[in-house]
DNA sequence: GCCAGGCATCGACGAATGTCAATGAATGGT
DNA sequence: ACCATTCATTGACATTCGTCGATGCCTGGC
């Protein structure tokens, strides 16, 4: 493997090495309708509001999750495909 | 997804979060019997030995690599299965 | 026009991470 | 018995990360 591919790769791995993201990307995936707000996602979690909106800038970051704003609310969802796309970097 | 296993699988996943362990984990699987000693993957990353090792211990004990002390050598292979198991977490 | 609510951003802090040089432990050859 | 080789471990350091509190920015309603 290349060192660019790698890097690449691990940057996506390392935005779902943390416990908070993956349960962020878990609640994202059962919303109904693939998408939940901000709102819905910090009571579940026990972490301030800021810390969340922060995890959520990642995933967005990583190309795991898109960001729509409707209103004062800001729906996140999956990126479609990119889960699947990881899971066929480790089944050679 | 509980807490629980969000914590363990994001083990995992920050295992996989470095471009150098992903590197190491591409050539042991691309070795020749399906394992490779210290001093093969040393020359080809421009990283100390001791740096390479302690990659090396990271990956053993999240579960990705097996050591295997054969003489003078450490012998490093995939752990049957791992990535398959973890490609499966991500297409549920 | 003002105010309240939902989010993102900023600054700060402790904890964890990646790296190296140096050392230690074990093995094989001379 | 000695030494060279292979690898793991330690201590140290700079950097990054996760978290919080506080603040700022929009949007919608009064």
């Amino acid at each position: 493997m290349a060192a660019d591919d790698a890097a690449a790769l691990a940057a996506t791995f390392k935005a779902m090495g943390d416990p908070t993201r993956l349960r962020l990307l878990s609640m994202v995936a059962a919303a109904e309708g693939g998408e939940a707000c901000v709102c819905d996602l910090n009571e579940s979690l026990a972490l301030s509001q800021g810390t969340v909106s922060h995890h959520l800038g990642l995933l967005v970051n990583a190309g795991l999750l898109t960001r729509t704003k409707r209103g004062v609310w800001s729906y996140y969802a999956l990126v479609p495909g990119a889960l699947p796309a990881l899971a066929r970097t480790l089944t050679v």
